[in-house]
DNA sequence: CTTTTATTTCATAAAATTGTCATAATTAGC
DNA sequence: GCTAATTATGACAATTTTATGAAATAAAAG
């Protein structure tokens, strides 16, 4: 599974270069050539990074920008704006924005794909598909498997995504509402209550080597992932 | 969770301005057209900010932030008032009356910004989901959990949003039907002396490494969270 | 179509929180 | 020191929230 990139861009020559050093270095690309595309993009599956002209016509890159910012589930997408040279002032407005890097036309290949592993690292520092380790506590999303001090254990395709989701974004409360729009998907109707019985699913699956109390009760809150 | 803006303004196009360009900067915006509708908006949840046109047709918006410096609740909401060029005498009764800071028609989204970021930056120096740390003891809304030189402290619900009103408010005594107000919530029916309860269940949750002592009874007043 | 597996809902048990009260302790004024 | 006022504290019953087991549905696999 690969990371998904949404690119921002009115120019077609630059949007179709875009998307192919991206696919050549093994990311999967979606385009954009306007503010309307852009923000129906922006829903599932969500990309892992957008790439941003900031000079759309009509001023509209900051605006999806500031857009995303409002909504829960697009604030934290990394936004990687691609300025002209010189705009100085742009790169200022960009980051006060919530961009998170910039890169400046003309660029090479080489140069954004460095800034965008870049950004991607820090902001998850957890790749795709890379064993994470807490605690003793392994999960593997590319044998999609969880183990124990070399045991593996058994549980149910939902409580691994939200294992994964918990294991991916530790140390936070998640209401049960938030939880479903993160693990179940957004439009679900699914009842509050439903997610106290795969916790508890999850709990007892992981719970042979007392792992279980990693999976925290936040009374009034919600549920929280954490090795305090 | 974002801050939540009022905009009090008679004339549709600007109120719909306002609007848009808060919302484009991440502000929650509610409008009131008239005297009624704002009056009708200053209720929980309490907007943490008003802009206010002085120049409602009947003089009320001078009325209305007289009617918010009278009760207690709205007092300490800032007011940014919306005045016509030149109307110096305008600028000098508002600052009077209570509010913040003022703009002056016409002024550019950039300007109004700045003053609303300047005037919550004055009044709630705490940002929403920062971790709050005094003298040793750590609260973080993020992960919804209070720490004193790394343990976690346990507290229920209402403790624990005593406390985080507390440390935002710190150096200032609350009295118990303030304090009701502020944690419980308007329009609860509990008993006074319920605060001194949570106040102890409190105390007796940091007390561990000595953080009670912040806590302290003002005799006659109410409580107060202080350093000293 | 049947069997198996997974998911959701529901009912009930268990646990934690809450507001109130009664009583003890403290404080301030005399 | 004494009294009155105010606050602290412990206990408890009611309420709310969460945990849990089991049954009903839905989905997937044979």
């Amino acid at each position: 599974m690969s990371r998904r990139i949404l690119i921002v861009e009115d120019e077609a020559p630059i949007r179709d270069m875009l998307c192919f050093v991206l696919e050549q270095n093994g990311y999967q690309a979606s385009v954009a050539g306007d503010f309307e595309a852009a923000i129906n993009q922006l829903v599932e599956p969500y990309p892992d990074l957008v790439l941003l002209d900031w000079m759309l016509p009509g001023g509209s890159g900051i605006q999806i920008a500031k857009k995303m910012k409002q909504h829960e589930l697009t604030r934290n997408i990394p936004i990687i704006m691609i300025t002209a040279r010189g705009e100085e002032e742009d790169k200022v407005r960009g980051l006060e924005v919530g961009a998170d890097d910039y890169v400046t036309k003309p660029f090479s290949p080489k140069e954004l794909m460095a800034r965008i592993k870049a950004v991607i690292r820090r902001v998850a520092p957890t790749s795709l598909d890379e064993v994470i380790d807490i605690q003793g506590l392994k999960l593997d999303p590319v044998s999609h498997r969880v183990t124990a001090s070399e045991n593996p254990l058994d549980m149910g395709p939902t409580e691994f995504r939200l294992l994964h989701f918990f294991m991916t974004h530790p140390e936070r409360v998640y209401s049960r509402e938030q939880l479903l729009d993160h693990v179940w998907g957004t439009n679900v109707y699914v009842e509050d209550r439903t997610v106290d019985v795969h916790i508890r699913r999850l709990r007892k699956a992981i719970s042979v080597a007392g792992h279980d109390r990693l999976v925290q009760t936040v009374r009034g809150s919600g549920y929280r992932f954490s090795v305090k």
